[in-house]
DNA sequence: AGATGATCATAC
DNA sequence: GTATGATCATCT
């Protein structure tokens, strides 16, 4: 048994208001998930849970998680005080060919088009079963928003056309940072070096910033 | 405390 | 290794 996918963006959001103020635990129990103790060894265990339970049907695709309905279903785990307690990842950072990529086709800007975010209690004082689900919301960056992850996108992306990507860290970006997405510190991954010659690093991933994600909150909750 | 760097599960 | 889902752990 599997849940059917939502045909329509309304069906979709009926079902995210139906399971907002119930635990992951109630849920998961509902659906026959196994609720872990804590999330050491199962970091996307919630954003799996809720894909499920809403009919999610990209598995690991490489596209929306409601391809149909081309929107991205992002879990946001939040403290008390509603704020976001980690960055969100976006996608893998090309490292290779980035020579004449743009904005406007990159990987980042297609996810982040359309997103249902939901928050989640997630304070680590809460075992998993008894975060709370809040109320999922769709957005669309705003033109501000737009101009302000283009400008990351482009200065970080120009690095690396560079051949200088082991000079970026977590620090760069305003709203958007890349930081290092693998499974260790071992892997590796081709990119560009500082002579124009292929060599080995560690694979990169696009993640929001909480400031950022916590502007959305704000304009999406203090109306 | 908040942010950066490191890491975990699973499918292919 | 790459892509999906992210949070953990450590450092400042």
């Amino acid at each position: 048994m599997r849940v059917i996918k939502p045909h329509s963006i309304n069906e979709l959001m009926q079902r995210v208001n139906n399971i907002a103020g119930m635990t992951l635990g109630q849920l998961a129990q509902q659906y026959q998930f196994k609720t872990p103790e804590d999330l050491l060894l199962e970091k996307g265990w919630a954003g799996q849970l809720i894909e499920y339970v809403l009919g999610a049907t990209a598995g690991s695709k490489p596209v929306p998680d409601f391809e149909d309905l081309g929107i991205e279903l992002k879990t946001l785990p939040i403290s008390f005080k509603g704020k976001p307690l980690e960055t969100t990842f976006v996608s893998v950072t090309p490292l290779l060919n980035v020579t004449g990529m743009t904005w406007q086709q990159s990987n980042v800007r297609k996810k982040l088009a359309h997103v249902l975010w939901l928050p989640i209690l997630g304070e680590r004082e809460i075992t998993p079963f008894d975060r709370t689900i809040g109320s999922g919301f769709l957005w669309q960056p705003s033109a501000i928003q737009d101009a302000q992850l283009q400008r990351d996108w482009e200065e970080q992306m120009e690095l690396i056309a560079l051949g200088r990507v082991d000079e970026i860290s977590g620090h760069l970006g305003d709203a958007m940072q890349i930081r290092p997405k693998a499974a260790n510190s071992r892997i590796v991954t081709d990119a560009i070096g500082p002579n124009g010659q292929i060599i080995k690093t560690l694979p990169r991933g696009f993640y929001l910033k909480t400031s950022f994600t916590g502007e959305i909150l704000k304009q999406q909750f203090q109306l």
